[in-house]
RNA sequence: GGGCGCUUAGCUCAGUUGGUUCAGAGCACCUCGUUUACACCGAGGGGGUCGGGGGUUCGAAUCCCUCAGCGCCCA
């Protein structure tokens, strides 16, 4: 057979996929076993994989993927999320391109031309996720505008509102006059801009009737960074305790530009020192404003359209854009003499998270959840009880400050692409709806407040009309850990009772508060219990120098070219290798390249193996050493691994197993078992050792699903039941430790040798001789294994240093290399001298400690102990050392 | 402005309740090596006053105070 040395993951990759696909391994059905259930945080239907997606993608595989290992019923489900806004603002970018507006579409027609697209372009991430190995149970697939996910939300939604949890309300909103919809506080950025601050001169009137308007009178002087805003002016407002507007008290004040007359009221809200400590009050633009305008009964005057386009109220500026006009009428004052001065000035804008549009506060009716009572059993989840994990827990301070600050959520948008909000206007008054399921419905219980109005009018079907908005995409991804078993719509189906609560969430924490927090309260809301018990918040992927990756910077490697490169594998351990759980992680190719590399190691440890000639010829001692330590340092490593795995420490679960099979499978123990040139290696040996080489398997599967399989499937000839994917995870055996700790101390004499060796210029294949002096006894056990690895003729035990030969000491024990020709007996010299100081240096820093009355007093017994061991040992070793010198000299 | 967190080797990070030679890992770096799995390799090696200062303690990377720098969330 043929195996070439450098392995090659394009071809296999795909290969196993499929034959993983085809032996159903990945698809779950509820039966007697333990399950274990990861819902996938949906991406957007609109998405492409990017670097995010291959991190917390890859982490959960390696969960369900080790949780199949361990014979759980492992249930990953996959799915995809609508994205109302960004998915409708890709279909009508890409609808203007084809010279279609959306005005000029029915609802209907426009839906049909975003259900078009979802078929058309939704689903490519699902498939990307396939090519990075990702075991998802497929035929789960969700969307979360299936049938019966929307059916899902649309009864969530009149339930919460029979329980008197979702009101309508006339609300200061955050605008995003580019997708012409509100957007959550959540989905709002504040940015530091630049900006101007605008003093502008208003003229002061009696309270009684007004002077001619050329007449000159009084003048105050207000500073606003929105000078387009003075339109909707219906205030001054000044602080009751600030003396030097006091004879402002009960006058008005005329709006330059439209001449409006407002009153000037007061309010300790001003801030005194802020501009000229006059404020111009805008009820209909800000929020404050708007408190301060309900408080003192204030007109609203609204003056922007939509589109943030100035309407009727901004008189000759109608129809031009807010900054536009900023501009203009910021001219206009000056022309007329109302500018005082402009400064530079720095403030905090709103920008649109999906449009990056400046936000404008904006009045309108909007839907909202009152999330006070909903939050405090998700509070306390995480807080007190403990019912649901965060890791890193650090988060929990964060959620915390959230959940109890919490406010209403808004949940309804003025997009089509979502759930409409089923809420049925039967009239024209605002509060004349009904909300119900279906339409039917509806019908029926307006009929009812119809009649219980007292008005004689029989509806038809043709007298509702349908709110046009739709919900928060949230709103439908927060019930996900329960919608996709059918768990709102069949509370007590076999499915959601099998699988829910689901174990672990893995996510990014940018959407602890949009959606992570928001499925918690769900759950305890709708089924009375957690949805997960661990939330695992990956970092975020950055580029080497610390910039978030993003399409605009160009710094987001194509992930598809990434796993061609260095194959799935490799760049599943280069993604893990360097996150540890919340850091972010700075994303080099560098670290695909070391899990490429440790992909061709793997397989060429199994090239070795394989290429072995067997013989039925007794086992050599040292394999025999070997294979004893081996094994008890694979139970060790395995014990650590489960300990990563427990706290959510992935990429040291990774580091553990790279480290063993590296460095103790390849580097020692292949180095161990490998017979002579041309020799044979004997059938017990061998056997043991594939055992093994399949126990590392299962361990490195999680993480290199396709190269583990591959070599294991090489291995023997395996049934479908057997495929490595499938197989049984190593069960923990207790190991010996004083047998590792044995092999330590016979490493470290190889190591010497080998330093000798490379000092010395000699080859190794050269055998050497030596002789150990030593006051206890250190693992004669190991000989065996010391004198193949250091290629030695023998090991000789002496009482007495060894003139003329090189040496070097392991603790207490000394070692001597006798070489043939003089030895350069200064350089020796020189080298134990150097042992010698600092052994001395140590055992005096060490008898100081102990001398310290005070620390032997008040340290605790084991502690000194140790202290004195490290005084017998430093003094045994000195004796060593001198008398080396005495023989030398 | 409010809250949370971070600062340990050239880089990315471990370091659990203060106490084994505790100052660590991986990568990078340097030297040597084409020995019969692998140069996508092997062997060996160098490298840090644990951000600065102060304190508590027999003992501090670890606890407290303070200063400096950085990051995130919220307004």
């Amino acid at each position: 057979m043929e195996i070439p040395s450098k392995y090659n993951p394009n071809i296999v990759e795909k290969h196993w996929y499929d034959y993983w696909m085809q032996h159903d391994y990945f698809t779950s059905k509820p039966d007697d076993r333990e399950p274990y259930t990861i819902v996938i945080p949906p991406p957007n239907v609109t998405g492409v994989l990017h670097m995010g997606h291959m991190l917390n993608n890859t982490i959960q595989d390696v969960l369900i993927r080790k949780a199949r290992l361990e014979g759980k019923n492992a249930c990953w489900v996959p799915g995809m999320d609508h994205a109302s806004i960004a998915t409708e603002a890709k279909v009508v970018a890409k609808l203007k391109e084809e010279g279609i507006q959306k005005a000029d579409l029915t609802r209907e027609e426009f839906l049909k031309h975003a259900w078009d697209w979802t078929d058309e372009y939704g689903g490519v991430i699902l498939q990307q996720l396939k090519k990075l190995g990702c075991s998802c149970d497929w035929s789960r697939t969700k969307f979360t505008m299936d049938d019966d996910m929307s059916a899902s939300v649309i009864k969530v939604f009149v339930d919460l509102y029979k329980k008197g949890l979702i009101y309508r309300g006339y609300r200061m909103v955050n605008w995003d006059p580019e997708a012409k919809t509100t957007l959550s506080d959540e989905e709002v950025n504040y940015e530091e801009r630049q900006g101007l601050l605008y003093y502008v001169k208003y003229q002061v009137v009696n309270k009684e009737g007004s002077p001619p308007l050329e007449e000159k009178g009084e003048e105050l002087v207000i500073a606003t960074t929105r000078p387009e805003t003075i339109l909707g002016d219906t205030a001054i407002c000044i602080n009751p305790n600030d003396e030097r507007y006091a004879h402002l008290r009960g006058k008005k004040a005329i709006v330059p530009i439209c001449g409006r007359v407002i009153p000037i009221i007061e309010d300790d809200y001003v801030d005194v020192e802020f501009g000229t400590g006059c404020l111009k009050v805008t009820p209909a633009h800000d929020e404050n404003d708007k408190n301060l305008g309900e408080k003192h009964g204030l007109e609203v005057i609204d003056i922007f359209n939509e589109d943030a386009s100035l309407n009727s109220f901004g008189m000759h500026y109608e129809g031009q854009d807010r900054f536009a006009v900023r501009k203009a009428i910021a001219k206009e004052l000056e022309e007329k003499g109302f500018l005082v001065k402009t400064e530079q000035h720095t403030n905090k804008v709103g920008t649109s998270e999906r449009t990056k549009a400046v936000i404008e506060p904006r009045l309108s009716d909007q839907w909202f959840l009152k999330m006070e009572g909903l939050a405090k059993p998700a509070l306390e989840a995480v807080m007190e009880t403990g019912d649901v994990k965060l890791f890193p827990d650090k988060f929990k301070n964060t959620y915390r400050h959230w959940m109890e600050n919490i406010r209403d959520w808004n949940i309804s948008r003025q997009l089509w692409w979502g759930q409409q909000i089923p809420a049925y206007y039967y009239g024209d008054g605002k509060d004349d709806f009904v909300v119900a399921e279906t339409k039917e419905k509806a019908l029926e219980l307006a009929q009812e407040a119809v009649i219980a109005s007292g008005v004689e009018r029989s509806l038809t079907l043709d007298d509702l009309h349908q709110d046009g908005d739709v919900l928060d995409t949230w709103f439908s991804s927060w019930l996900w850990p329960i919608s996709v078993f059918g768990g709102i719509l069949e509370p007590d189906n076999e499915e959601v009772n099998y699988y829910y609560p689901t174990n672990d969430l893995v996510t990014g924490p940018d959407i602890l508060f949009f959606w992570v927090a928001r499925m918690i309260v769900a759950g305890y809301e709708f089924r009375n219990e957690r949805p997960y018990e661990n939330v695992y918040l990956t970092g975020l992927v950055r580029d080497k120098q610390r910039r978030k990756m993003s399409k605009s910077l160009g710094n987001s490697p194509d992930a598809l070219k990434l796993i061609s490169d260095y194959g799935a594998d490799g760049v599943r351990v280069g993604l893990l290798l360097s996150s540890a759980a919340g850091n972010d992680l700075m994303f080099d190719e560098a670290l695909c390249q070391q899990g490429k590399n440790f992909s061709n190691k793997i397989w060429n440890a199994f090239r070795l193996v394989k290429g072995w000639e067997v013989a039925d010829i007794p086992q050599p001692k040292a394999a025999k050493i070997g294979i004893d330590w081996y094994t008890a340092k694979l139970n060790e490593t395995l014990e650590q691994i489960e300990d990563h795995y427990s706290k959510y420490r992935i990429s040291d679960a990774l580091m553990a197993i790279y480290k063993l099979v590296w460095d103790d499978f390849c580097s020692w123990f292949l180095e161990i078992v490998k017979p002579e040139y041309q020799k044979p290696i004997d059938k017990q040996t061998l056997a043991q050792v594939i055992h093994l080489f399949e126990e590392n398997l299962k361990l490195l599967h999680p993480f290199m699903p396709f190269l583990s399989e591959e070599v294991w499937q090489h291995i023997s000839e395996r049934t479908p039941e057997e495929a490595l994917c499938i197989a049984n995870w190593p069960v923990k055996k207790a190991f010996d430790d004083k047998l590792i700790a044995q092999f330590d101390f016979a490493a470290e004499i190889v190591s010497g040798i080998r330093t000798i060796r490379k000092e010395k210029n000699i080859p190794f294949k050269d055998q050497l001789e030596l002789l150990e002096l030593h006051s206890e006894n250190a693992a004669a056990d190991m000989d065996a294994v010391v004198i193949k690895l250091g290629n030695l003729s023998g090991i000789e035990s002496v009482t007495e240093a060894v003139d003329g030969a090189l040496s070097f000491r392991v603790k207490s024990a000394e070692y001597f290399i006798p070489i043939g020709g003089a030895i350069d007996v200064e350089a020796e010299l020189k080298k134990l001298n150097e042992e010698l100081n600092y052994t001395k240096g140590f055992l005096k820093s060490v008898e100081k400690k102990l001398s310290n009355e005070r620390f032997v007093n008040n340290a605790p017994p084991k502690v000194v102990e140790m202290e004195r061991k490290k005084v017998a040992d430093a003094e045994a070793k000195i004796k060593t050392l001198e008398k080396s010198l005495a023989s030398l000299s």
